[in-house]
RNA sequence: GGGAGAUUAGCUCAGCUGGUUCAGAGCACCUGCCUUACAAGCAGGGGGUCACAGGUUCGAACCCUGUAUCUCCCACCA
């Protein structure tokens, strides 16, 4: 069999993937046993693969593949969100670039072309998720508008208002003039900025005397309806009961006092825009003043403003501080720091607006899933994320659900031209409920409330839906058989930035509606930044392209160098190299591959003492670094899971069991290998592959199968994750690493070619290791089983076999006596130290008192150890005198 | 302003109850090797006042108190 020297990933992932999914080893059903499940976080129906993606995928895809092999019945349901705004905002540009206006299409029409388009491009992020080897159960495929979905959440938001926690108002809303839509607080981001704080005089009513207001939003002045100062202020207090006058428009409005304003900043006083500050909008409602909305929508200067009207909120700051500098109206302007909100979907600066918009109560569903998080029913793994979590749920602020948009589920009220508002499912029930209302209502009357509900108020039913949308209406003691048996989900692998957008909505919708939690652990990766700790983003340009990647490195190699890099819940700093180094393993596994497949088994031979000794020690290394591997994973601790694999197969496997094993060469001519020899290292490499599966696909299955024949369905991705050896040697263990020291130091020392072989042999006989390893020996004579290690007596001397040399070290070592001394002096008396320090702690009645019963025995363990280890040596120093 | 977390080698990070796993790993770097699986490799090597200053302790990377720097979240002053 010729095997390329270096593997080819392509090939393998075209090959697997095809071949998986034809066998239907990703699709689940239920049966009789446990299932592991998770929810992918649906991506926006508008992605295209970026780097969170892989990292959050990869994670995901590790977990459900080892998973499937431990023998749970996997399921990993795969779907997209339709993202309200950011498809709405790209169709519009699209409609756009064809020369087509939004606002001359009507509802269906516009709908029609989001859903064509939709149907074009919705599936790209799902076909690049399966380049990365994602195993889903790509028949599960669901999408947030999916008619059942979508009635499902008409379902709730009934349900909800029925229950009396839906209710319409007015409110402050933070307005984004580009997209025309309210968008949550969460969707904002402040960044810092760069503003002008402009001082301007308003004349006070009757009198010569101006005062001085400073703000950094000129352009609102135009709505101010009060100048307010606080009421300890002395600099104002004799103007209580006066007006001044706003300048431009003219307007005589009164100066109201309140402790909200600050004395210290700016003059002290503060301009009342009911209209366009949350907090003006608060004072106004305090003090009855009146509004006026100087803003229209698209963030352009109202009719209502009086001046300026048309004008573009950024322009008319510019003109309005140019004016009032030429009435000399401008005291001066500061530049000032402050912060500036955006929406996190269009990048426009958001506008507080007032509006009529669709609330949900949150403090009457938010409890359960805050008790659920704090008392460890539901685990945020790092646990770090749970402090800012329980922070914003004790603080919860009432949910805008309503969104000015079209795309979407479109909220069930109906109004008709009385006033009056139903919540029904269709127009038909809205009809029924309205006439109780309005005895002359006219069926033409009626009108569904124009706005679409907020996409986070689909996707927080994810976990519920994917399996059985009608549950809601059909209460959950009516679940299917798919919600029963799924639900709840095992993991949630998502990005801290949306703990509160979706994690926790998932966990009040999962309380209220099936009255369970929704997924037992939530895995919190980390942001994927660049080298220089910048976020990763389409804008700055500095992220590479996933499939770009795959394409050089393999999705192995990729899906390695992701992991690599990410502990749990750090950001992770990125870097190509991190791919560089996964595909260098996979190229590594691939020629120890080589290496065996190229082994020809001969029936004469005979298995070497030292192959057996490797043999025996790489089970026991093998056991024990799966252990380690098994207790990772429990914690979700996958860079260090990887790692630990990493290290298992390189050093253990293939620089150390795969070095001693392998034939020895005679006449440039591999000598064949020993059956028994050739079992135990195919059988090492087999497990060794499941090891290695989950994070490594595709190479484990393509060698999996290039080691013997195998039939159709035994494929390593339903193969049986190995066990661990129950009775581990670790006493073997630890004489092998003294032998690999040894061995080491040989190597070292044979490569120094200014020594003569004399000379050699002298620098071995002295040093450290030899020391070592004659130390064990001398103590454990009997036990050795150094893999390189032959037990031939040559006059008086052993002889080790390492590689092809062969070094005689004298049994009796010459060791200075005065050195060894000293040496066993300084343990000594470190032991006697560690002895008394382990004794004052069990002589402490605090700690005795206070410390956990395992924590004390912990204590008396170290205690008799130490006392042993203090005895031998002072036998020891007594033998040397 | 409020809250959370971090600071350990050039980089990314481990280090669990204070001590015989205590200063570690991987990568990068340096030196020597194209040796018969692998140069995408092998063998060796250098490198850290554990942010700083105090304290507690027989003993501190770890506990306490300050200081500095960074990150994130929440709120936000015109």
């Amino acid at each position: 069999m010729e095997i390329a020297k270096t593997y080819n990933s392509a090939q393998a992932e075209q090959t697997w993937y095809k071949y998986w999914l034809d066998n239907k080893f990703f699709k689940s059903t239920p049966d009789h046993r446990t299932p592991y499940t998770i929810v992918i976080p649906p991506p926006n129906v508008t992605g295209v693969l970026h780097m969170g993606h892989m990292l959050n995928n990869t994670i995901q895809d590790v977990l459900i593949r080892r998973a499937r092999m431990l023998g749970f019945n996997a399921c990993w349901v795969p779907g997209t969100d339709h993202a309200s705004i950011a498809t709405e905002a790209k169709v519009v540009a699209l409609l756009k670039e064809q020369g087509i206006n939004k606002a001359d299409l009507s509802r269906e029409d516009f709908l029609k072309h989001a859903w064509g388009w939709k149907e074009k491009y919705g599936g790209i992020i799902l076909e690049q998720l399966k380049k990365l080897g994602a195993s889903c159960d790509w028949d599960r495929t669901r999408f947030t508008m999916d008619e059942p979905l979508s009635e499902a959440v008409i379902d709730v938001f009934i349900d909800l208002y029925n229950k009396g926690n839906i209710y319409r108002g007015v409110r402050m809303v933070n307005w984004d003039p580009q997209g025309l839509t309210a968008v949550s607080d969460e969707e904002v981001i402040h960044k810092e900025a760069q503003s002008k704080l402009v001082y301007v005089k308003y004349k006070i009513e009757g009198a010569e005397e101006f005062m001085t207001v400073a703000t950094t939003r000129p352009e609102t002045i135009m709505g101010d309806t009060a100048i307010c100062v606080n009421p300890t202020d002395e600099r104002y207090t004799h103007l209580k009961g006066k007006n001044v006058i706003v300048p431009v428009v003219n307007r005589v409005v009164p100066i109201i006092f309140d402790e909200y304003v600050d004395k210290e900043f700016g003059t002290g006083t503060l301009k009342v825009t009911p209209a366009h500050d949350i907090n003006d909008f608060n004072l106004g409602q305090k003090h009855k003043l009146q509004t006026i909305d100087v803003l229209n929508p698209n963030g352009t200067i109202s009719e209502a403003a009086g001046a300026y009207v048309g004008m573009d909120r950024f322009a008319c700051r510019k003109q309005i501080i140019k004016d009032l500098e030429e009435q000399g109206l401008v005291s001066k302007i500061e530049e000032i720091k402050n912060k500036v909100g955006y929406s996190e979907r269009t990048n426009a600066v958001i506008e507080p607006r007032l509006s009529m918009q669709w609330f949900l109560k949150m403090e009457n569903v938010s409890k359960p899933a805050l008790e659920n998080v704090l008392n460890g029913e539901i685990k945020l793994i790092p646990d770090k994320f749970i402090n800012t979590y329980k922070h914003w749920m004790e603080n919860v602020h009432d949910w805008c659900i309503s969104r000015q948009l079209w795309w979407g589920q479109r909220i069930p009220a109906w109004y008709d031209d009385k006033g009056n508002t139903v919540v029904a499912k269709t127009k038909e029930e809205a009809i029924v409920q309205l006439r109780i209302k309005n005895a002359e209502l006219t069926t033409e009357s009626v009108k569904q409330d124009e706005d679409v509900l907020d996409t986070w108020f689909s996707s927080w039913l994810w976990p519920i839906t994917v399996f059985d949308p009608a549950v809601i209406r059909n209460g959950k003691e009516n679940a299917n058989e798919d919600l029963k048996y799924y639900y709840p989900t095992n993991d949630l692998v998502t990005a801290p930035e949306i703990l509160f957008f979706w994690v926790a909505r998932m966990a009040i919708a999962g309380y209220e509606w099936m009255g369970e939690k929704p997924f037992t652990n939530v895995y919190l990766t980390g942001i994927v930044r660049d080298k220089l700790g910048r976020k990763m983003s389409k804008s700055l340009g500095n992220s590479p392209d996933p499939l770009d990647l795959i394409e050089k490195y393999g999705a192995d190699g990729v899906r390695v160098g992701m992991l690599l890099c990410s502990p749990a819940g750090n950001d992770l700093m990125f870097d190509e190299s991190y791919c560089e180094q996964g595909r260098n393993f996979a190229n590594k596994v691939w020629n120890a591959f080589r290496l065996i497949a190229g082994f020809e088994v001969g029936s004469d031979a005979v298995q070497s003492d030292a192959q057996k000794a490797a043999i025996t020690w790489f089970e026991n290394k093998l056991s024990e670094q799966l252990e380690i591997i098994n207790d990772h994973y429990s914690k979700y601790r996958m860079s260090d899971a990887l790692m630990t694999t990493y290290k298992l197969v390189w050093d253990d496997f293939c620089a150390w069991y795969l070095e001693a094993i392998k034939p020895d060469f005679i006449d440039g001519k591999a000598q064949p290998i020993d059956k028994a020899t050739y079992d135990a290292t195919i059988g090492y490499l087999e497990s060794l592959l499941k090891i290695m599966h989950p994070w490594m696909p595709f190479i484990t299955e393509e060698i999996w199968h290039l080691i013997k024949e195998r039939d159709t369905k035994d494929c390593i991705i339903v193969a049986e994750w190995p066990t661990v050896k129950s009775n581990l040697d670790k006493k073997q263990l630890a004489e092998f690493e003294v032998s690999k020291e040894l061995v080491a130091m040989v190597r070292n020392v044979r490569a120094q070619k200014q020594l003569s072989p004399k000379e050699k042999l002298e620098v071995i006989e002295k040093s450290e290791a030899t020391r070592s390893y004659f130390d064990n020996t001398i103590i454990k004579l009997a036990n050795l089983s150094a893999f390189s290690y032959t037990k031939e007596k040559v006059e008086g001397a052993f002889s080790f076999q390492i590689k092809t040399t062969e070094f005689y070290i004298p049994l009796a070592m010459t060791l200075n006596k005065e050195d060894e001394i000293e040496r066993l002096t300084k343990e000594l008396d470190y032991n006697k130290g560690f002895l008394k320090s382990v004794q004052i702690k069990l002589s402490n009645e605090k700690f005795v008192a206070n410390a956990k019963p395992e924590v004390i025995e912990v204590e008396r363990k170290k205690e008799s150890d130490a006392l042993s280890k203090i005895k031998t040596l002072e036998e020891q120093l007594s033998v040397l005198g």
